[in-house]
This record gives structure tokens, C-alpha cells and sequence, in this order.
DNA sequence: GTTTGTGAAACGATTCACAGCT
DNA sequence: AGCTGTGAATCGTTTCACAAAC
């Protein structure tokens, strides 16, 4: 399949949020237009980021919210369900758990690690933390698909190495560092003083 | 000053941070090469990208740490220090107030709001999370700069919307709706689940 | 008449390649 | 000789504009 960029996958995955919303609401069709407006996009560049994937409309007509919701979900491999392990029991970790976005979207935490006994054998959400050391005895045996670092900058390389050679071939990286891995493998990064420092820039120049 | 494109911004910042750590192994000048691959880009994006602030180099030899740091530091406008009000004192919300990372980059925490009376009058990291309906006369006597936004999805256009009337231009929204504010006001999202979602998208095709 | 789907055009970002400085 | 700074070339993404479908 062609190389999709990143920013159409993101689009898709606001548009799918659109969509969903557009079915509480009880809108059985929307133009690319309405969701354009609803996602800050134009309408040309919905219809695009579409049409890499088949055509899902009706001319004249637009969309059916169910049924482009379902190709996206399609699209997006949201009709399976995943695995996922957090790697540090620190705040983020924490907030990450109880997350309701998550398990809402087939995405299930199974497993808490971290190292500080405080934390380990407390449970969380129905997760038990256990010892990082386990991580692999844990992992090996149970089928985990994506795995959460949320450790400190200096621990963080180490657990991606322990995690990618163990087979996970999707990483959320929340901890300040940028993790090499594998190229087949999958790394998103999540740096909040990031964002706050293009929030510095932006203000700058106001 | 001409328009710099934000992946342009997010460089810098990340550049920044591998300098800090260039000088803290006392490193005391780099090539573009060398920042380059710490961050996973090419020499001549580095270059590029400092181009469009000055020169900060010399040929021949490279760039001065410290000097690129400050440089740096200036042009993201993280001299100076910001005031931070967190609305929402869920498990984000009081992630992100005991984060490591803001304070020392200048961030200061000042205010956290909630609507739960459980939750009001509790300190967190020395703040004491206040009723939101005291949002506008605690924010307008003070002097805040940066606003983030950790409510749930429903009440986040509305904070969002009070925040940007006191005069905010600056909000990290951590909710899951996409905010429609001025177009003066600077809007940065996380979005997890959306995140989630292109690791999914990642996946799909291995 | 309305709205999609899509080539073509415009725009923007990255990479190349080299002159110029140290 | 080594490395920066930067126009020019390339590559990728977004916008335009319109023929085709309903």
C-alpha cells in the first residue's frame, strides 16, 4: 500500500471523532464540508486524505455517517482490539490507566510495571503494578501489542530495548528522551514541555 | 518576522534539549552533523532551520554549546518565566502540576481549578486547587500567560472560552474536542487516544 | 443543483551541493 | 581541511477547479 502521511492519519482519526459525534447527534449524512468545518480543514482536504483509501461518498449526496465511520475504523485497525502495557507507575501512568478514551476504543491496559516497591502489588483500575523485573516473564507469555513508556528520561531507553526485544512493535513515549529502536518498529513521542515551549514561541511573537 | 513552520519550532526545542545534554558531559562545541543524528534529522535541517534566526556558527568548527543553547533558549522565548493555570484536577491535570520538567524550563504552576467540592481546598505541590467559578477573579488579578485545559470533553469549550475572554493566548488543551477560539490565541492539543490511534494505523500495516 | 473524486497547479518543506569562512 | 550558511533542486502536501455521479 502507498506511504500515507502521518498528518492524513491524524486527520482521519479527528474525522472518526467527528463522526461519532455526528451519530449521537442522530446525522445520518454529512458533506465534507460539515466535517471540514468541524475539524478546522477544508473540504478539498477531506475528500483527499479519502481517496487514498477507496471512495466512501455519494455525489450530490456526501457521506453516511455510520458507514464512513466503520471504513475509517477499518482504515485505522480499530476494529480489532489491543494489548497494552504501561512501563512506570508515576502520575502519567497513572492518568493513562484510568483513562476512560482507552478501553473505549479497544485499547486495554493489562499490565502496570515499575520499580519502587511502594508501588508494586498496589492495584490500579483492576491492574495489579508488578516488579519491572517481571517484564519479560509477563510479557513473553501474555500477547501485548503496544507498550506505554511512562519512566524518567534516564530509565527510558533501557525499558524501550527490553520492550522491542521482546516483540512490541508499537511504543507511546512519554518519557523526555528520544528512544532509538528498530526501524520496523513504531515510536510516538508525547513531550509536554514540548508543547509548552511552542506555546512559548507562539507567545513570543504576540 | 517571517512565518516559521511549527515542525520548524519543535526541532528547535528538541535541539535545545540534546545541547543541555551536550553540556552537561562538558561538551563544549558540536557540528550540525552531530546534533543531526542525536535527533534523528540531517545536518543540513539543522542548519536550515537555525538559518532562519541568524548564524550562530563558525565554519570550520561547529557551533559554541552554550552559545546555541542561549541562542536557543531566546529565540523560544524561554528567558523569561510564564505564569500556568491548570483547569481540571483529574489525574492529568495533577500529573502535569507535579511535573518535573515545567518548572525548571520556567512554567510556574500558579492556579488549579476544579468543579469537584472534593476535590477543592486540597494543596497539590503547594498549590491549593480552587473552585472554578473563581476562574475570572483569581486569573484577571493575576498575571497569567498560559492556560491548560485538563477538564473532560464537555466542558472544555466552555473553560476554553473564559480563559480566552480574561485575555489568554495561550492554551495546552488536554481534552479530547477540538477548541474554537480567536485565531489570535495559540492552541496546542494532546490528544492520547489520537496517538493511540496512528500506533494502531502503524500496526495495521506490519 | 449538489457534492464527490481527482488530476493539475500552487505551495511549503526538505535535501542537495557548493561557495565562503575559519 | 572542515564545517557553516544558503540558493537551487527536489520532494511531499495542500489547494484548486472541474468532470462525473446522484
Amino acid at each position: 500500500m502507498r506511504k500515507i502521511a502521518e498528518s492524513t492519519v491524524r486527520r482521519l482519526s479527528l474525522y472518526l471523532r467527528f463522526l461519532e459525534e455526528f451519530e449521537e447527534e442522530g446525522t445520518a449524512t454529512v458533506s465534507s464540508e460539515a466535517l471540514a468545518r468541524r475539524g478546522g480543514t477544508t473540504s478539498a482536504q477531506v475528500r483527499k486524505d479519502l481517496s487514498f483509501f477507496g471512495s466512501f461518498g455519494k455525489r450530490g449526496l456526501g457521506y453516511s455517517v455510520r458507514e464512513l465511520a466503520d471504513a475509517l475504523r477499518d482504515i485505522l485497525g480499530l476494529e480489532r482490539s489491543y494489548n497494552v502495557a504501561v512501563v512506570g507507575a508515576g502520575k502519567i501512568g497513572s492518568a493513562l490507566v484510568e483513562y476512560e478514551g482507552f478501553s473505549g476504543r479497544g485499547f486495554h491496559v493489562r499490565w502496570v510495571f515499575d520499580r519502587d516497591p511502594e508501588k508494586i502489588g498496589s492495584a490500579w483500575n483492576g491492574v495489579r503494578v508488578q516488579d519491572v523485573e517481571r517484564l519479560e516473564a509477563e510479557l513473553r507469555a501474555g500477547d501485548v501489542q503496544i507498550a506505554i513508556v511512562a519512566t524518567t528520561a534516564d530509565a527510558a531507553q533501557a525499558i524501550a530495548d527490553r520492550l522491542v526485544a521482546i516483540g512490541v512493535k508499537a511504543i507511546l513515549n512519554f518519557a523526555p528522551v528520544q528512544l532509538s529502536v528498530a526501524h520496523d518498529v513504531a515510536v510516538k513521542n508525547v513531550n509536554m514541555a514540548m508543547e509548552l515551549e511552542t506555546l512559548s514561541y507562539a507567545l513570543r511573537n504576540r
